[in-house]
DNA sequence: TTAATATATGAGCAATTGTTCATATGAGCA
DNA sequence: TGCTCATATGAACAATTGCTCATATATTAA
């Protein structure tokens, strides 16, 4: 049952039936992907925790996290495009917030997976 | 109170020294990043997608997403790297599974956030 | 030992990404 | 209107990344 992508013999057919069923769409999995990609930048981890403790607006954030004004604007465009953060403004002041509640989960529960002790390195075989 | 980051002068020096406190480690910040990039691929939320559903082999899992066995045998190492994935050998056969009871989590999360209704397309202003 | 097979891995390349720099926009004020 | 300031944005460049291809490793069988 070999085909053209593994050159394997073994190929459990039925598992993989039964898995690609099971599986959600194909479009979901990439908006998921999407989506962690935006939280898989450490700028980007540092304004979503900062924003967890207080609104604050373009220039606070540069200052606390000591980045220019241009890459801060740029990172929040992108947690905006992925509907992570609100903007309220106030004059010229833009206030930057969460927009979802499901991101706290998510943070805590990776928090958590990198805080697990480890029993051991990990060594294949 | 302008700095060398921002050429504001509307800085709220309280409210970031609050945040500053408040934050976690630099450290911990930076390791959540680069777990959620593990999971900001397109294959490897595919992968870990089907491991939800059984325990596969790396043949398997190129079957089942039409990839090439040394593409998924990278994905792996990445994945097995983050301490996501657990192998388990049986002759030649290495079966790969998940690690980690925190990703359901994390991914159920995830595809809430997506799914959630969108009022409006963002546009600033 | 030799051959076959399942998986792992290193090098190289194309595509993506985060920052910087320069500049645009837009709001408040003189 | 014209000026200043807070933020947004486009282009460009360096760094990172995911795949392919070739090959190495490890296990089983003859």
């Amino acid at each position: 049952m070999s085909d053209e992508f593994c050159s394997c013999d073994i190929v459990h057919e039925n598992i993989i039936e039964i898995v690609k069923q099971k599986m959600p769409q194909e479009e979901k999995l990439y908006d998921l992907a999407e989506l962690f990609k935006v939280f898989g930048d450490t700028t980007r981890v540092k304004i979503i925790s900062a924003l967890f403790e207080a609104e604050m607006c373009v220039c606070d954030i540069a200052e606390l996290l000591s980045m220019t004004q241009s890459a801060i604007s740029h990172q929040l465009r992108v947690l905006r495009q992925a509907r992570l953060v609100k903007h309220r403004k106030e004059g010229k002041v833009v206030f930057y917030s969460l927009d979802d509640e499901h991101i706290k989960t998510i943070f805590n529960q990776g928090l958590e997976h990198i805080l697990e002790p480890r029993g051991y390195e990990y060594a294949i075989s």
